[in-house]
DNA sequence: ACTGGATCCTGACTGC
DNA sequence: TGCAGTCAGGATCCAG
């Protein structure tokens, strides 16, 4: 589900619900998730302070600390189905329903992850040496993301300019609708081979995908199916997608009928007239 | 080093 | 109504 504007919003959501409490414990209940979930989470967490929540590519990191001293951190991938919500104690819970972390004030962030794509990583080390995140590319919001460092990263590369755009190695954060949307707002085809797109077309390539994640945060994320921010609301960017699940639709750009076709094994949508 | 394909899992939807 | 088939916001692992 999630691409970096939904994690982000999900980080911006529960931030304040967490950041300077105490944990008085965890509930997994399901936690064959991508990699198990420690079964002994509850006594770990115990006693912790969440000291930050911030976010790496499309993991969040929650910092905890023992003593105002770094004790450990949680990793929180949501995989295609994840999301998170702070709820009262009391709530229902749902079918999938798989983990709690327990407030001290009586809060608990509740992840719900139906496919169960998702993960929950326990590290005692340096969460950006942890080997999830070590070999990530940059953020593509910070100052790293240009159209030179794209070009120079593509230099020699024969797979699609999709599938490089969604190569976490390459750059965070950019799933299957936001590099559908970007290629289209950069004026690129997707299936176009990436070592093949020159220096000027990837400066534009690189300011699509920061204006479109941006907008799409500031709308709250992009909810296809399920994908509700930490209070259960959805996001209202689909309304703003250009192309993403329009095949048949006229382009905005020019009313040719949009495409949809598989490239780097997802549907990926655009304009055979203005993408080249 | 890079590439494409298979794989994990459940649920919603389509067509017969 | 039921059932089979398809598809879905991710990313890892593997063979070539």
């Amino acid at each position: 589900m999630p691409e970096l504007p939904e994690v982000e919003v999900t980080r911006r959501g529960i931030a304040p619900h967490l950041e300077g409490r105490q944990l008085r414990g965890a509930v997994v209940r399901e936690g064959r998730l991508r990699w198990p979930v420690p079964a002994d989470l509850d006594a770990r967490v115990r006693g912790l302070t969440v000291s930050s929540v911030t976010r790496r590519g499309k993991y969040l990191v929650l910092d905890l600390a023992r003593g105002g001293r770094p004790a450990a951190a949680l990793l929180i991938h949501l995989g295609m189905s994840g999301s998170l919500r702070v709820v009262p104690r009391e709530t229902p819970l749902h079918r999938h329903d798989h983990l709690d972390l327990l407030l001290a004030d009586g809060g608990v962030l509740r992840l719900r992850d139906p496919r169960r794509f998702g993960a929950v990583l326990w590290t005692e080390e340096e969460p950006a040496a942890h080997p999830r995140l070590a070999d990530l590319g940059p953020e593509p919001l910070g100052p790293e993301l240009t159209g030179d460092y794209l070009y120079a990263r593509s230099r020699g590369r024969t797979a699609t300019v999709k599938a490089f755009l969604m190569d976490a190695s390459v750059v965070v954060g950019v799933g299957n609708i936001y590099a559908s949307e970007a290629l289209f707002r950069a004026g690129i085809h997707p299936g176009r081979a990436a070592g093949r797109i020159g220096r000027e077309r990837y400066r534009r390539l690189a300011e699509a995908v920061r204006a479109v994640l941006e907008a799409a945060i500031a709308a709250g994320g992009t909810t296809l199916r399920d994908f509700t921010d930490s209070a259960g609301a959805p996001g209202y960017f689909r309304q703003q997608l250009a192309v993403y699940g329009h095949e048949g639709a006229p382009c905005p750009g020019c009313g040719h009928p949009l495409r949809r076709s598989v490239i780097a094994q997802r549907s990926s949508f655009y304009c055979g007239r203005c993408q080249t």
